[in-house]
DNA sequence: GTCCAGGCATGCA
DNA sequence: TGCATGCATGGA
C-alpha cells in the first residue's frame, strides 16, 4: 500500500485486502453507509468521515496525513497483513472459500465505549432496528458536530441521562443495560485503558461484570474495539456455521491467536451468501 | 397478524 | 453446570 497526501485528502494505493464495502457491511459497525454516488459516509472517534474506493484506491477526504497516521491507520488496521492471515487461516477450506469473497474486510479498531454500548444494543435484534436506536441516541445525547450529525455520546452523559432519559430511543429491555455500562464506563469500574492491558480472559471477566454483557457481547467488544484477535464472537449464525461444519467439539483454538477474523470472514459469508438474507 | 432478531438474566433441575 | 423462558420493540 502506498500512501499519498495531497489536496488535504490522503489516497491509499495499491491496497490489499481492503474493501470499504465489505469491511463497513461485515456486521461491526453500524455507523458507516454507502451513498448513492458510491462514498461512503460514517462517523467515527467524533467527526465524520468520507472516503471513496475505485479499485485498489482508498480515498479518505478532508484528513491531515498527521491525523491518518494518529487515528484512522490504526482504526482501519491497515499495519496488518491479512494476506499472511488468510494464508495461515487456509488450512481450513471454510475459510479459504469464505475469504476468497470477504477477504477485504478489517477488523476495524473502534471506540471501546460505543462498541460495548451498540453491541449491547444489538442483541436480539436486528441490524436495521439496531442501526436505528443508535443513530437516536447519537441525536439525542451527542453533540452536533456539523448540520444533522452527531458524535457518539460520552458514557457520563448516558449515564446522567437514566434509564427514563433513554426512553426516546426506544431501547426497550436494553436501557437498563446500557445504563448500567455508562454507569460503570463514566465511575472508572471498567476502564478500557486498563482492559487493554489485559490478557484476553482477564479483559473478558471484566467486560462481563456489566449488566447485559455476555460472553458474545463482551467478544464483540474485544475484537471490534479492543484489537483482542482471539476473540471468537458466536453468535446465532457463527453457531449454525459450527454446528454444520465444526461440530460440537469445535474450540476457537483451532484457529488460533487470528480466531476472531476467521469468525468474520465466516459469519459475513454466511449472511451475504450462504444464506438469502438480504444485508 | 405473526415471526423473529449478531443474547442475556433468571429460575429451576 | 445445563437448559427453558421472558424480555421491549419494530422490521420483514
Amino acid at each position: 500500500m502506498k500512501i499519498i497526501y495531497e489536496n488535504n485528502n490522503i489516497i491509499l494505493s495499491s491496497c490489499q485486502n481492503f474493501d470499504l464495502g465489505q469491511t463497513f457491511e461485515c456486521g461491526q459497525c453500524f455507523r458507516f453507509e454507502k451513498d448513492a454516488d458510491g462514498y461512503f459516509k460514517g462517523i467515527a472517534n467524533g467527526r465524520q468521515l468520507l472516503l471513496k474506493q475505485e479499485e485498489d484506491t482508498v480515498t479518505i477526504f478532508d484528513v491531515t496525513l498527521s491525523e491518518f497516521n494518529e487515528k484512522w491507520k490504526s482504526f482501519f488496521d491497515l499495519d496488518r497483513d491479512y494476506e499472511v492471515i488468510i494464508n495461515e487461516l487456509s488450512f481450513d477450506a471454510r475459510i479459504k472459500t469464505a475469504a476468497e469473497k470477504t477477504g477485504g474486510l478489517r477488523i476495524l479498531k473502534q471506540d471501546g465505549w460505543e462498541t460495548l454500548c451498540s453491541f449491547i444494543i444489538s442483541q436480539n435484534n436486528n441490524i436495521p432496528r439496531i442501526k436505528k436506536i443508535i443513530a437516536s441516541l447519537c441525536v439525542l445525547l451527542g453533540e452536533q458536530i456539523s448540520d444533522g450529525i452527531y458524535s457518539f455520546p460520552s458514557a457520563d452523559k448516558v449515564a446522567k441521562a437514566g434509564i427514563e432519559g433513554l426512553a426516546p430511543i426506544r431501547s426497550g429491555f436494553r436501557a437498563k443495560y446500557i445504563i448500567d455500562a455508562a454507569e460503570k464506563i463514566a465511575s472508572g469500574t471498567v476502564n478500557f485503558e486498563n482492559i487493554l492491558k489485559l490478557d484476553y480472559i482477564e479483559a473478558k471477566k471484566e467486560l462481563i461484570t456489566i449488566k447485559g454483557v455476555g460472553e458474545k457481547v463482551a467478544d464483540c467488544v474485544l475484537l471490534f474495539g479492543c484489537g483482542f484477535y482471539e476473540a471468537f464472537p458466536r453468535d446465532v449464525w457463527v453457531k449454525r456455521v459450527i454446528e454444520k461444519y465444526y461440530g460440537s467439539d469445535f474450540s476457537p483454538d483451532y484457529f488460533g491467536k487470528n480466531a476472531g477474523i476467521a469468525q468474520q470472514y465466516l459469519f459475513y459469508y454466511e449472511r451475504k451468501f450462504a444464506s438469502k438474507i438480504i444485508l
